[in-house]
Order: C-alpha cells, then sequence, then structure tokens
DNA sequence: AGCAGTGTATTGGTAGACTGATACACTTGG
DNA sequence: CCAAGTGTATCAGTCTACCAATACACTGCT
C-alpha cells in the first residue's frame, strides 16, 4: 500500500509519506477511527526510520487531519467536511502568500502570475 | 543607493542584491548599456563577500537582465520589452507549477488555490 | 506487576545552500 | 609590456533541513 515512497526524490518522506495517507484517506481507504499503521510497522514497511515516520504523522496532527494517542496508536480524525475546507483554505492561502512573495523579488508582476495560473490550471481569470 | 541589504533576513544575499537591481533597472536608474557597480565595489558597499555579488549579477545574466564581460564589467542588458515580458511569463509559469505541485502534496485542491490566489490578489477567478 | 504494544524525546550524522577568503584570468590604458 | 581595473574559479566555514539511532514514556492486557 505505501510502496510509492522514493528515497531520491527532492521531496522530503515524511512529506512523500503524509501526502500518501492523505490521499488514502480522501480515497475512503481509510474511515474516522480507524487506526494508522504503528510508527514501527509503517517504518520497518517503507524501510524507514522509525521517526521519519514520526514526522509525517505529527505533521498530519498538526493539521487536524489525524489524532495520536500516546500508548495507543494514530487515528483518523472525525472532522466536519467545512471544517476540512476551512483547513484546506487557510495552507492554500499561505500557500499563495509565498507565491507573492517570491514574484515579487523576482520582478514578476500579478498579471504575469494571473495568466501563468490560468493556463497551467485552464481556468479563467480576468480582473 | 543599495542600503536596503538584510544579512538577518532568510531571503539570501544574493538574492536581495539581484532585487535591488531588477528595481533599479525598472525605474529607470540604469538604461541599457549602463554598469553596473564593479564586484568588488558593490561588495564593499554592502559589505558583503565579492562572491555573493558575482551570485547575484550571475543571476541576472542568466535571466538576460545584464551581460558580464570578462575584464570589463557588468552591463544592463539591451533587450526588447515583449523579450523581457516573454521572459517574466516563463518564469511565472514556473513559479505556478511550484505552486501547483506542493498544494498537489498537500491535497489542496486547485479551486482551494483558485480561490486563496483571487482573495489575495483581488482579481476574480471562474471557470 | 509485567509485558508487549504504542508514541516521544534527544542526539548525531549527512547533504545542500549560503557566505567568505584567496588566488586566478581577462581587458584596457599608459 | 605592465599596472590597475574588471570578472572567475576554487576551497573552507557555517547553518539548516532531513534522516537515522537510541533510549524513554505511556497504555492496555494478563
Amino acid at each position: 500500500m505505501f510502496s510509492s515512497i522514493d528515497p531520491r526524490s527532492p521531496v522530503p518522506l515524511y512529506e512523500q509519506i503524509a501526502a500518501r495517507i492523505r490521499v488514502a484517506v480522501a480515497a475512503g481507504e481509510f474511515l474516522p477511527g480507524d487506526t494508522l499503521p504503528s510508527v514501527r510497522a509503517l517504518a520497518q514497511s517503507l524501510r524507514v526510520n522509525p521517526a521519519t515516520v514520526v514526522q509525517a504523522y505529527r505533521d498530519l496532527a498538526t493539521d487536524g487531519f489525524v489524532e495520536t494517542r500516546h500508548g495507543q496508536g494514530t487515528f483518523i480524525q472525525e472532522v466536519s467536511g467545512s471544517k476540512r475546507d476551512q483547513e484546506r483554505s487557510l495552507q492554500a492561502t499561505e500557500l499563495v502568500r509565498r507565491l507573492l512573495q517570491d514574484a515579487a523579488r523576482r520582478g514578476i508582476t500579478v498579471d504575469d502570475l494571473s495568466r501563468a495560473f490560468a493556463t497551467e490550471t485552464g481556468a479563467q481569470v480576468h480582473e
């Protein structure tokens, strides 16, 4: 199930793991209340250090995606769809702010970004 | 003129320098053919290592913003407005692609990004 | 209490980005 | 030709993110 981890990718292992779990939850492979594989089990399965899995789980917990209970395990969190939407929206805003800062530093205008965004996503943007 | 360099900023010094020059050119403080301060002169003026200025100049040269001639100096490049626009557009696309990848990794949808982009920039986005 | 399962905390090693120091190579003017 | 200006190349130090290794702490079951 978690076979798609690439140690040579520039993407950190813990991010790959967290992303994989997010997708699995979205796909309904996990339901609220389900327990994720234990830190050690998943680490062994992925041939990765337990601490790396811990970091992935911690990120998910920070997002409220998952709840960890010391000594018990890590559980898929029950959250309302609206709250999850709100969380994603917040993160999206953060990402976009970073984009705007990066762009400004390089002398790229908002218009340039709008056009690029439109072509890359297929969406239409206008003032 | 280049007093706005902050060593404690998380933004690398060479990026700050390059950005400052881009702005200066855009503001018309430099005209095509003008020579930039020498690597050593600017380095001393900013209390920074010459190699740091070199990196800034190299980045600008890679963008075609500037041309460096060994033994002579670094010159503002004469480029047509359209070519410069095209270059900015390319960089914008690259930034947006990175944004989309980052977002995908975190389970953030294009819609989330569109909305965030719209609110952050004031632009209107719709399908 | 003890054991086997779970997550947690601390520490160290590795790799890459950033910056500085130094020596090198090219060009121009006298 | 040479001196003084210019950019260039290479190496070393520092810092940070990432990952691994190890020891620790909590929970539930018997």
